[in-house]
DNA sequence: CTCATTCATCGATATATATCGATGATATCT
DNA sequence: AGATATCATCGATATATATCGATGAATGAG
């Protein structure tokens, strides 16, 4: 679980819209997946959804993909997209770990003081 | 609190070491805060700590401040930076809050199928 | 087999970002 | 006032990214 990348993929407004979109398993009117409780999303139903091109759309599901955030399967034509839960429950879990921690276990520098 | 914007902000190595480092309130010894537990640094520590120019250290802790997740006040001739904990804990929180939800109140589709 | 559909990849272009050195502004100290 | 230190801004350059249209590969339908 890479935390920069996945922060650097989130940090795009239109990919992060596609995220949040595979997130709610694609529950616009327009997804026609076999399963839809499975809340996967084919390419098209994205297309519709979000005003960008296929191709950049294509692109964004890859960035995504690359840093594990999210899956695909091929079922016929299609390809299903879906997030990894894992991943995701993996990112929250490093983000919830960071705190601010300071006055703990510090020595007091020697250094100049301004 | 613009979670794209953090995620953007925080998806870059030396960045997120940058923020790391503020997070952790400075702790190297050669820190010389004239209140160290506050978890204060300044720039020339992070000059001294980070492998950057300081005009580059300076910039990236401006794209911080502009997101709000890093605050700055000046005393004397330095800069102290310092994590915003209001909004870390905000991106934390929303991040949380971001579930896997598919198969709630989804209404089958009666588009094509595969 | 032929055609249509889905989707990834390629090529091109415009925009954004990272990085550095140099400069300038502000504050402190003598 | 003059010297020094900290730090932000500017200008330049190299790299990365976003976006689109066109193309091609794979699959299913007729």
């Amino acid at each position: 679980m890479d935390f920069v990348a996945i922060c650097k993929a989130l940090g795009h407004p239109q990919r992060y819209a596609l995220f949040l979109d595979l997130l709610q398993g694609g529950d616009s009117s327009c997804c026609s997946g076999p399963d839809p409780e499975s809340g996967a999303c084919c390419v098209v139903d994205l297309t519709v959804r979000h005003p960008l091109a296929q191709s950049t759309i294509s692109h964004h599901l890859r960035v995504l993909a690359d840093t594990g955030l999210v899956q695909h399967d091929r079922r016929g034509t299609y390809q299903y997209y879906r997030v990894d839960e894992a991943i995701w429950d993996a990112f929250r879990q490093h983000t919830a770990s960071l705190q601010v921690c300071y006055g703990v276990g510090k020595t007091l520098p020697a250094g100049r003081v301004p």
